[in-house]
RNA sequence: GCCUCUUUAGCUCAGCCGGUAGAGCAGCUCAUUCGUAAUGAGCAGGUCGCGGGUUCGAGUCCCGUGAGAGGCUCCA
């Protein structure tokens, strides 16, 4: 007999080999039927391995990821069984589990295409394979024989795959007449797979390796209940709307132009104000927190970004220098601010008393993105950064990061942006020749990000292998509608720049020294930055930064002169206001303003007339009752106050 | 750049097996002058992304190309 231990810390006697899922049968078939996957001290593991040794269990239900992953695991078994049946020849690559969902990689052979037009087919078999009550059978063998097995079916990936493993055992998993190389865990079979869906099909290089060939990745996700699989796609259809794209669209922010260019956003006259108070706003704090504030041209010397280096990293894959009517000149739209930044540096000269030096600049630059790579706002070839850069000693270096990260808390905060997430990327140890610079100032700026993160309550998970080439760096990432993460924030260190532009400043010892350089952007790009503003707020903005704060609707045209009146007094008290005089009746006007996301809707009529008051509508809130005009707006002043902290 | 899909009115979309286009919203006009999420009627709006081809005939089929979407790779 063994000794089972719950997570209550009570015990129970099994006997020697008996399964997890019979564990949990022993406690309540309730609980069997809801259980998806076990931790056996520690390890995730197939409900159905036998447990041979006094152990501690953990059940994992839906709401666990575990129970999760071994789900969607298995259904991508599922999935490679179906695919396997109905494209015979099929080969396979990886078949993981995901945040949501699963997919596998496969190469169905040449000329053979999967569209999305064939998901029908694939889910049907899915859903027959899945009801036969199909058994995940764990098959463990040699390496050698796995090798065998894979070589005879003709799948060159796999055993690719195997024969990176190291000696000895090899797990693979069969579910019905499809046997796969797989370290598992797995659901004990398919009877719990109710709800199947695929969702897309995508191009996906073998191995991550462009090189290499392009398998056909299907995206898919089932749920255990068809009314889990309802939610989801409703949360799916939700994500959709609050894309900024279609809210850019719908507010009138910004827009694209064919004729303009891919890549390159068009602000339209709300959104270029709203960017514009971004930067007002920004500047301002700036200025509290001795910046300088700088202005570079849009273009530069092909020389300078051969001495910068990035000449020679990335002008290939930039917009190419531009030639001058004399020969000889070529100039570049600017890719980054950092080597004028650096000339300004170098315009004065230095002492160790002036440092740290400060400098930031919204500067527009120019990247020739991949066409592929093109996303909304999220991904531009034109963008302005809120870009600054610290010059200082390197003992300053940790300061200044506290500094930076502070700024960016104070900012987000502002912003009610409080979802983000804080990634320190260090180089990689084992491939340290990718990196310039020496052991010691890496380390030394290693430490100072670290330290300085943590000195200020900074939750950060930490990289290897993410740095820059020439520096660690500190980035915040936020998640858009669909998931997907995106840098905003960044803070980087810099040795190579300084090197290279020969900057100096003079120490206390009289001698020249070297400064260390931070990269850092708070917003990241103004582009992308908005783009999240609109996803995280769904087009609500604080009323600070709404483009319009209140919109006033007159009940009738009898009231137009007053509520002229009305719009004036606002207008002259700083608050951005708009009348809506369409011919329309007020519940039409209150529906279309609440879909425009202004803040503040005002309803006059002969009531608010005839005692000089208006009626308040907040967006989203409803009726908050009549105001003395003069109210109103100490009312909207508090409220803006409040939001700036 | 690569893979799959999409591209029809300002927006969202319909248009079957090929027979030269249709709805809702928005816009404009008129009527209505209205009290907290859609008043009614009428009008106007499209070389069906662009260029070729097949065909008696192409929005529809084929080829090329632009742009967009979701991924992959990349991201100073």
């Amino acid at each position: 007999m063994i000794v089972i231990k719950f997570p209550d810390n009570s015990v129970k006697e099994f006997k020697r080999g008996v399964s997890s899922l019979e564990i949990a049968e022993s406690i309540s078939p309730g609980l069997a039927r809801e259980v998806y996957a076990s931790t056996v001290n520690g390890d995730v593991r197939d409900l159905s391995r036998p447990v041979n040794e006094d152990s501690s269990i953990i059940f994992h239900k839906w709401e666990d990821k575990e129970a999760k992953h071994a789900f969607w695991h298995t259904s991508a078994h599922l999935m490679a069984s179906a695919l396997e049946a109905l494209y015979p020849g099929i080969k396979f690559g990886i078949g993981p589990s995901v945040e949501n969902g699963f997919y596998y990689d496969v190469d169905p052979g040449d000329g053979v295409v999967i569209s999305e037009a064939d998901f029908p087919s694939i889910e049907d078999k899915m859903r027959e394979l899945a009801k036969d009550n199909n058994k995940m059978e764990r098959i463990e063998i040699s390496k050698a024989d796995a090798m065998k097995l894979f070589q005879e079916k003709g799948d060159e990936y796999k055993t690719e795959l195997i024969s990176e493993l190291e000696d000895g055992t090899i797990s693979l998993y069969k579910l019905g007449a499809f046997t796969d190389l797989c370290r598992g865990p797995h659901m004990p079979d398919t009877e719990k797979i109710k709800a199947i869906k695929l969702l897309s099909v995508a191009g996906a290089y073998w191995r991550g390796d462009e090189k290499r060939k392009m398998m056909t990745r299907i995206y898919g996700i089932t749920f255990p209940k068809q009314k889990l699989m309802d939610e989801y796609l409703a949360m799916l259809e939700e994500a959709k709307k609050r894309d900024h794209r279609r809210i850019g669209r719908e507010l009138e922010l910004f827009a694209f132009s064919q004729k303009v260019g891919m890549g390159l956003p068009l602000w339209l006259s709300r959104g270029a104000d709203l960017r514009q108070r971004l930067i007002d706003f920004l500047t301002a704090e700036l200025k509290r927190r001795d910046y300088n504030i700088v202005s570079t041209p849009h273009i530069g010397n092909v020389e300078l970004y051969k001495i910068s280096g990035h000449y020679e990293k990335y002008g290939a894959a930039s917009f190419q220098p531009m030639n001058t009517p004399q020969e000889g000149e070529q100039f570049m739209l600017k890719p980054m601010n950092c080597p004028h930044h650096c000339e300004i540096y170098n315009a004065t000269s230095h002492s160790y008393k002036d440092l740290p030096i400060r400098m930031a600049e919204f500067g527009t630059v120019y990247r020739y993105e991949q066409h592929g790579e093109l996303h909304g706002l999220t991904r531009v070839r034109s963008f302005t950064q809120d870009d600054a850069h610290h010059f200082c000693e390197p003992d300053q270096m940790k300061e200044e990061f506290k500094n930076v990260i502070d700024l960016v808390q104070w900012v987000f905060k502002s912003l009610n942006f409080n979802d983000y997430k804080a990634q320190i990327s260090l180089r990689d140890p084992n491939n340290k020749e990718k990196y310039i610079g020496n052991d010691e100032n890496w380390e030394k700026a290693e430490r100072a990000i670290i330290e300085a993160a943590d000195e200020k309550g900074l939750d950060t998970t930490v990289v290897e292998g993410e740095a820059a080439f020439y520096g660690p760096k500190l980035d915040f990432m936020v998640r858009d509608a669909i998931g997907r993460e995106w840098q905003l924030g960044t803070i980087q260190v810099d040795y190579n720049l300084p090197e290279r532009f020969d900057m100096t400043y003079i120490g206390t010892d009289n001698q020249k020294h070297r400064p260390v350089m931070l990269h850092r952007a708070i917003f990241g790009s103004l582009e992308r930055f908005v783009a999240l503003l609109i996803e995280s707020t769904a087009g609500k903005f604080p009323l600070w930064l709404s483009p319009d704060q209140v919109i006033i609707l007159p009940i009738s045209e009898k009231y137009y002169h007053y509520s002229k009146k009305v719009l004036n007094f606002l207008n002259n008290s700083d608050i951005r206001t708009l009348i809506d005089e369409r011919n329309e009746k007020i519940g039409k006007k209150i529906r279309d303003n609440e879909l425009k996301r202004i803040p503040y809707l005002l309803i006059i009529g002969e009531k608010e007339e005839k005692s000089s008051t208006v009626s308040v509508r907040k967006q989203g809130e409803g009726d908050k009752g009549v105001m003395k005009l003069e109210d109103f707006v100490d009312f909207i002043k508090e409220e803006i106050k409040n939001e700036l902290g």
